[in-house]
RNA sequence: UCAGAUGGCUGGAUGGCCGCUGGCGGGUUCGCCCCGUCAGAGGAAAGUCCGGGCUCCACGGAACCACGGUGCCGGGUAACCCCCGGCGAGGGUGACCUCAGGGAAAGUGCCACAGAAAAAAUACCGCCAUGGUGAUCAUGGCAAGGGUGAAAAGGUGCGGUAAGAGCGCACCGCGGUUCUGGUAACAGAACUGGCAGGGUAAACCCCACCGGGAGCAAGACCAUGUAGGAACGCAAAAGGGGGCUUCGGCCUCCAGCGGGGCGGUUUCGUCCGUGCGUUCGGGUAGGUUGCUAGCGUUGGCUGGUAACAGCCAUCCCAGAUGAAUGGCCAUCCAUCGUCAGGCUGACGCCAUGGCGAGGACAGAACCCGGCUUACAGGCCAUCUGACCCU
RNA sequence: UGGGGCGUAGCCAAGUGGUAAGGCAGCGGUUUUUGGUACCGUGCACCGUAGGUUCGAAUCCUACCGCCCCAG
């Protein structure tokens, strides 16, 4: 399981939105940006204030936390951006769920970059 | 028992697996790497509406002019648009709740429609007297009644009168004076005045008091970096002396100029200097500190009706920065729904069992004191009204 | 953190103490073979919410809600 690191500047996870791959799925959304060289692979979050007020946005943002150390640390790859961003349900939905859909996103995008 | 009023407290519990941030101790292959241990959101952390601390700037003064805020009285407080107690007005059967300074006789403004008349005084329908023959009408007196309006120069009754009118009287209201109680707001009483003449200052305003500006992205240190780039438009200036020079310029002094900052203007002072606007392009935004011990927490005693104050003891209690304080699971306790059961004439109630749902509002960002707003439920105390029983 | 603005009919909006304009859209009619255009008529607003001041509030005051913008 590769080391991973934070995303701290905005103009990162502009670079993921414009670039990367974008995959999507009913609990959250993720983007994938390969930046071409062989560091850490470095994760971001993103919850916006669509989503809700200050507890609820907190509370999307460390599930998704959550979920960065379980299941996406097993697929990221060095060089590579991840981010994820936190949907309406992000808060409520179940978590094997989640877990089941964030597990076939990854699969899915390894299989088509192999 | 039911219905209510006020004040206060609380804001799920336990366990397991996997994680995060910080302090301390130890290890170390020196890397925010490992181990141990301790701590880790709220009553509103929220809105950012007031008041302070803290930091920088102005640490300038004067005068005038603004601007903003506050406003019954007394107290509390570091301070307050806050709190406590009292006064007044209004509402409620009541416990209790709500509101707010004074000035409209300092001045200005406004008061639509209706109405005769809206603050200057007047008279539409009327009443009375005189003249006129009777009606119509003329002159004079009156403002009680009608009508309009939110509001029309006290109200009710009796007397009085040509008709009327505080014209007179009684009561109520109002103004003034004095006395009494109270620190005061104010209250009460006596005497007196025939009423002394609308509303609006949450319209301008007058009076008293208060207020310098910005904010932890304040500010300090280290590192990095050369640098304050170009075009257009508008307005406007470019004097002299000295020093250094890589001869491109740079520094300094004096005078002038105009502009800007110090809330505005003036005076002096001071700082900056080609200024302003638009467009385009480029660079930086890394770390440490400020950063949590403070008008502090908890408990007791004393003073005070209370807000609060004093004294003693006790404790150390979050410091993140793409932003930690959690993710998942199980059980229990509140709560709710539903089914079965029991009681009842019924509304409904009970608690036994089964199934299901399932924690309100909400997340520190320099720190305090308040205010406002949001909030599932639970608990306590005091008080009020109604009914029943003794 | 500081500052500013807005909220009025389905949409755009005027109104700044005295019965809430106007336009577009909608509906009904006339003209037309039909549609469009043109003309006539008509409905739609407790003025973001809640209190207060006033005889009277979209307007004034207070609190709150939502949206937008600016500076660092």
């Amino acid at each position: 399981m590769p080391e991973t690191r934070k995303m701290l500047n905005r103009s990162e996870f502009v670079a993921a939105a414009r670039h990367g791959r974008k995959l999507v799925s009913s609990s959250l959304v993720v983007q994938i940006h390969n930046r071409g060289d062989d560091a850490h692979p470095r994760i971001g979050i993103t919850a916006t204030r669509k989503i809700g007020n200050a507890v609820t946005r907190n509370r999307a943002k460390r599930r998704l936390r959550a979920l960065a150390r379980d299941v996406l640390a097993r697929h990221a790859r060095p060089g590579h951006d991840y981010v994820l961003i936190a949907r309406h349900n992000t808060p409520t939905k179940a978590w094997p769920v989640m877990q089941a859909e964030c597990d076939r996103l990854m699969a899915d995008h390894s299989r088509h970059q192999p």
